[in-house]
DNA sequence: TCATTAAAGTTAT
DNA sequence: ATAACTTTAATGA
């Protein structure tokens, strides 16, 4: 999801600037305001009980992150938002977020099209039951890709370590490594010194 | 099949 | 150098 800067501007938002590792809001928190990516990396996690990391998504350049939460009036944010990188993000208030998705309503489909294909992404990986470690880590392949102009087969690099791979599917990262051989040699994917290229 | 533990190798800062 | 990431292997649920 992404709103042209200019018009966010004039509704008001305006430019936050983080470090590398700030948090932008945690866990508990009630959002205020639509987050739209400048220039940086944030992820958004969570830990579970024993202090297992979980990676919900990672959001990059250009990329809103949080949105649905402004559709819900008390809801408490799940999950951290934390700058990987230093950032520049613009922040609209929710207020004249609302105002503004009534001004222009084709937002509001665009929007809606960006939280489905995260929900089912997420539905799919977390398919717990049957599923195997393989196919949790090709639905993250594909949705990763789908995103991607070039749909020939390898030529998409995994911008991800096999760390946060491992925290986005739930899997261990011995696992995830594990998997990712077997599925080289099914020749599934390809490794080219250590880079991963689907 | 996968998590966990441990130990060692590799890469990035 | 030191931390972060990757890999291999053994063990157990």
């Amino acid at each position: 999801m992404v709103i042209d800067q200019y018009i966010l501007e004039s509704k008001g938002a305006i430019v936050v600037e983080y470090f590398a590792n700030d948090l932008i809001f945690i866990e508990d928190e009630i959002i205020r305001y639509y987050y739209q990516i400048i220039e940086g990396k944030v992820k958004l996690n969570n830990y579970t009980n024993d202090g297992k990391e979980i990676l919900q998504n990672n959001i990059d350049e250009g990329q809103s992150f949080g949105e649905y939460l402004l559709f819900l009036d008390k809801a408490r944010s799940p999950v951290n938002a934390v700058a990987i990188t230093n950032c520049k993000i613009l922040k609209l208030p929710k207020s004249a977020f609302l105002k503004l998705l009534q001004e222009y309503p084709h937002l509001g489909l665009d929007i809606n099209n960006s939280i489905s294909e995260h929900i089912h992404f997420r539905n799919i990986i977390d398919k717990s039951g049957s599923q195997r470690s393989s196919h949790k880590l090709i639905a993250l392949l594909d949705h990763l890709k789908s995103k991607q102009p070039d749909k020939a087969p390898f030529s998409f690099m995994v911008p991800l370590t096999r760390q946060e791979m491992a925290n986005l599917t739930g899997l261990c990262v011995e696992t995830t490594i594990k998997t990712i051989k077997k599925m080289e040699k099914d020749n599934l994917l390809k490794i080219v010194n250590r880079k991963i290229y689907y």
